[in-house]
DNA sequence: AATATCATTATGTCTATACATAAGAGGATA
DNA sequence: TATCCTCTTATGTATAGACATAATGATATT
């Protein structure tokens, strides 16, 4: 029997992106409306709602009310990038991961950070420098600053054996972020710490990350020369 | 009046994200049921349903039959990362984008492309290089490589008004691609087209674009010294 | 003790219906 | 022509009820 199964909220949404794929639909079309799909796949309204409302969230087409549905004029793509923990980059490389602690110091906010994190004047911070060893061999340069007023914890937390990021994780578990990724030369700190020659051209990301809208930390990581990131959408 | 508009999915989803976020439901915790959760709210359980789906979307929290919903131990930290046409990056600078193409040429795919792309041996590809400017600064160097079996129209486009990366978007609209970002110093090529020195460091970014599993196209842009790329989450 | 069976339970989904809301279309008015 | 009004329409959301499904835990069997 071709007795087929009753058609569901991903069916719809699959043969939707496929027609728009095959340009049955094309860019800026009208799409037929709800009702309209909902009869012709002989399922309810909602079902077909939220088929849309997926391709919708994805960015391959655009509702509005009364005006309808309409496939995405060019199309917004937009990339996962999963943030993760240095640990795991390095123990995903089947390396084995090993921390340890520069630096450790609390200071008043300079100027540049501040600003940065749109900190008051003479806002106390916590200034940590790490690195971050896979199989012993350099693979990040950590320099971090904490705003000690968002996590006043943070002036009891010595981070010999566990690294900030592992450790704010746990704190401040829910947060935004900006980030943006840049080549820069390596200088003398640089260079000594990651164990390459002056000048060499090295993979940098900057994260400033808010709880709830107030600055928590601002982190400057520097990987190893050959570092690639990876993502995908 | 205290007269309160009737709960939406939105007021639960929010509200047991503040509550997550409060701690009153800690990593692991597990949440209420839905059944409960509508009691409490005074609202439909697909209310909450749809709440708390949106919630597990954003890797907030975890959900399993029967087991019930716990709050994610690790929340998957994904930032958002827009990919916009190199026309857009530039003209966002409020600069003048000006597009130039190098050159145009039919090849046969060499071994470490078809590896790359999963092309079979010997086949035909159309390799581009061109030149994007900001202000008549280079911006970008950008060398390509196109699989003509997926796009075999593109025999007949020659790019020199056009640049490759606005073709495709018109001709594949939808597709899947996988990225990598490094830090390479200049090298002879593009220390020339980006009129930089020798070695200095530049950004780089590979994208290989898939469409239905069908490798379309893979490209190498290389920014202009100092260029920083930004993305949140 | 190990395995198969079955009832239970929380989430996953669908449906029909209803009302809300944004926004386009047309007409009336100034 | 420009502005305001109402009517209409497609999407947005809520609801009660139903059944599906995965996973757990208990029970019975080997």
């Amino acid at each position: 029997m071709t007795e087929r199964a009753k058609i569901g909220f991903q069916d719809v949404r699959d043969v939707v992106l496929e027609r728009i794929q095959n340009r049955v639909w094309s860019q800026g079309d009208l799409l037929p409306t709800e009702q309209e799909l909902a009869e012709e796949f002989g399922c309810a309204r909602a079902t077909v709602n939220r088929a849309l409302r997926e391709l919708a969230d994805r960015g391959i087409i655009d509702r509005k009310r009364k005006s309808g549905t309409r496939v995405a004029v060019s199309p917004v793509k937009q990339a996962k990038l999963e943030i993760v923990l240095t640990r795991q980059l390095v123990e995903d490389r089947n390396a084995n991961y090993r921390y340890a602690l520069v630096e450790r110091k609390e200071e008043t906010a300079p100027g540049w950070l501040a600003s940065q994190l749109d900190l008051p004047m003479g806002a106390k911070v916590l200034h940590l420098r790490a690195m971050h060893y896979a199989d012993n061999q350099p693979f990040q340069y950590e320099d971090r600053w904490i705003n000690i007023a968002a996590v006043p914890k943070v002036v009891d937390a010595d981070f010999t054996t566990v690294g900030p990021n592992e450790w704010l994780l746990g704190e401040v578990p829910f947060s935004n972020a900006e980030l943006t990724f840049a080549a820069v030369p390596a200088d003398d700190e640089l260079s000594d710490y990651l164990a390459c020659a002056k000048a060499t051209p090295l993979f940098q990301m900057e994260r400033t990350t808010w709880f709830r809208s107030q600055p928590v930390t601002f982190v400057r990581m520097s990987f190893h020369p050959g570092y690639q990131m990876r993502s995908q959408y």
